[in-house]
DNA sequence: AGCTTGAGTTCCTTGAGGGAACCCCAAGTG
DNA sequence: CACTTGGGGTTCCCTCAAGGAACTCAAGCT
């Protein structure tokens, strides 16, 4: 396919994370360890992915330090686990769920539901600004050159 | 490359997402409308991708409802923009990017920045629950199977 | 010793992305 | 009017990544 590394166009956080995680099958290999299928076996049966891409994309995540590669047995058995790092790109996560139940689920009504810890109620993610709390969405902001923007 | 069509393998919101964004180069093309990159020529040169794939993405995306094709010139020539299901879709690039920013853009700093129109800051977003408006990430919620789970 | 199982490799085929050239059409120019 | 220009695609060929199925390897179990 010859795929662009996208980081090298442009100094962009999108584009950089895409390196990451922009792969085919890469964000539902870490919705299923999310999710705690988290063997090699069980995620190729769950996404029906080839052997050879699910190695590709678990080594390739394990180098971008989004999972952890741990052992379970004293055989050569192991499983992956999100790190930190992983975990949070967990958010993207649940963002696209969350357009995805408004906008793709129909009728049926959205295939997974979360239920918050701290309230106990079924609910949904909410994007706030970081720093005075009230709703912040793509209406919501300027762009603005940062430190960062030099090529 | 018989890139699977994600959302026939499962009712999973985020496979569904990926079918609609999910190709290489589609949240790049989003990223730029959303910054004003809005004609063809424009992208096309911004971006570097080959005309054939951008007008796949593109038919797609207006496909999809995403974006939406405007005349803005008697002559054929038509710039796109982002529909109101496309703007919900920049959410998360929102998310992308504060990922992208921690993680990934190093000692140079975010090479974009918000600015909150609610509150004038420079800032970021942050999940939050939609119900009880408390933090809500990866470890703050339990998964359920929803209406829509049944295949 | 032979069987089973998790976790990959190898190899071939197919089809998507890159690149460059080509095309169409409406305006503008002389 | 013919001629040029430029936006917005098409077409064609080539390469390389994803699919699929078979093969490998190293522990344990029997």
């Amino acid at each position: 396919m010859q795929r662009t590394n996208f980081s090298e166009l442009a100094a962009c956080s999108i584009a950089r994370t895409l390196d990451v995680i922009g792969e085919p099958w890469s964000p539902l290999i870490l919705r299923d360890v999310w999710a705690g299928i988290s063997r090699f076996e069980q995620l190729q049966a769950d996404l029906g992915i080839s052997r050879k891409v699910l190695t590709e994309r678990l080594n390739h995540l394990v180098d971008e330090g989004v999972l952890e590669r741990r052992p379970y047995d004293r055989r050569p058995r192991h499983e992956y686990v999100l790190t930190e790092k992983g975990t949070e790109l967990v958010d993207m996560l649940m963002v696209m769920t969350r357009w995805g139940d408004k906008w793709l689920a129909g009728k049926a009504g959205p295939p997974v539901l979360y239920r918050h810890h701290a309230c106990g109620e079924i609910s949904a993610v909410d994007l706030r600004c970081a720093h005075c709390g009230e709703p912040m969405h793509a209406r919501d902001v300027d762009l603005l050159a940062g430190p960062g923007s030099a090529r």
